[in-house]
DNA sequence: GTCTATAAGGTGATAGAC
DNA sequence: GTCTATCACCTTATAGAC
């Protein structure tokens, strides 16, 4: 229904699947809902994907890395721990911005999973360690406190990922759903939650 | 009147539908499970609560009443505004610890249903004001440094809460599949956390 | 109140024409 | 490759016996 400036019905399929499953999840989603967005027949969807099944793995993998923050690429370049870690907090801000249903699509899914998760894990690299190591070392190098570097990390993603998974909460709880003033108070985080995590753990 | 007996088929019934509805969401949910659950016949659910959606309403309505932090029970005591805050992040993540999944199901079930939300939200008194307000005497008392209150109570839910939503994803991510390892890091965030938070803002 | 049986409609998947 | 038609099964909900 979207874009019928077909490039192959292939993808176009993925392309459908995605939007559905990520806004239905994988019990609500349809087969009949994923065609019409698609703008095909439903038997195609069989033809080139086989099972439903199938094809919300496929979804679920690709949604799965965009969720998957990309560690290496801050944590290796050079420059101090603080910089580093503002450059996370944007990036993958920027990156959640864009695929804003992703968090809760994942989360949900995930849900006694443990199996496809761990398969999912090995498979990327995500090397938290890398992470793990610099702060271990900031803390030894006394540039900033003593913290379970662990934790600190729980602390940068909650921070970063739950005010998106609860927009909806959050506008109707906290703005007395004026969702333009949530919008903005969202989007001020990107600065705000490494001020936050900074100020905590500075010396 | 009088059979009080440990075997009321109404309650039995919600009981039953509470577990499979948080377990398996809306969607994932089926009417003969709950009745299995319940240990009665798939039309007694019927002859109770009609249909799915109403039995769904009910247990929806008193989940969301277990994750709506009491705020007022906490913040509207007498004490420092620290202590305050590390008694609310103990409170509430005691609460989340007895219904470790209810955070999950209220999130995903939330999505795209705004005016269920506004209307449970209507109902119930959250009475953040208090909380804003004390944040903001406490600024100007210059206790604490200058912060948008709504920012901070945005951290604060999103170090309690997220934690125990990715639990699945902190398991597999961080600690390597070692579940025991996550749920005893998690258990130590009940004073982490407003360790983290105080660091943050005290002057 | 509780059960069995069944209606009524949906859902994933396949067969076969073109 | 793409379609229509259809199958086999599942799911909610109701009817009616006891």
């Amino acid at each position: 229904m979207t874009d019928k400036k077909d490039k192959n019905t292939e993808e176009n399929i993925i392309t459908a699947a995605e939007r559905v499953f990520i806004d239905k999840g994988m019990d609500g989603a349809r087969m009949q809902h994923i065609a019409d967005e698609a703008g095909i027949n439903k038997a195609l969807l069989h033809y080139y994907y086989r099972s439903k099944q199938k094809l919300f793995n496929i979804v679920f993998t690709t949604a799965f890395k965009a969720f998957a923050p990309d560690l290496i690429k801050v944590f290796q370049r050079e420059g101090d721990f603080f910089s580093k870690l503002r450059n996370f907090v944007k990036t993958y801000l920027d990156v959640l911005e864009r695929n804003p249903h992703i968090p809760g699509f994942i989360l949900h899914e995930i849900r006694h999973k443990p199996d496809q998760l761990i398969q999912l894990v090995g498979g990327l690299n995500l090397d938290i360690d890398v992470v793990i190591r610099q702060i271990e070392e900031e803390i030894q190098a006394g540039r900033i406190k003593p913290i379970d570097p662990k934790q600190l990390m729980i602390h940068i993603v909650s921070l970063c990922i739950f005010p998106i998974v609860a927009k909806p909460m959050l506008t109707a709880v906290l703005f007395k759903t004026d969702s333009d003033a949530c919008e903005k108070a969202l989007n001020e985080r990107k600065d705000l939650i490494a001020d936050f995590i900074i100020n905590s753990i500075k010396l």
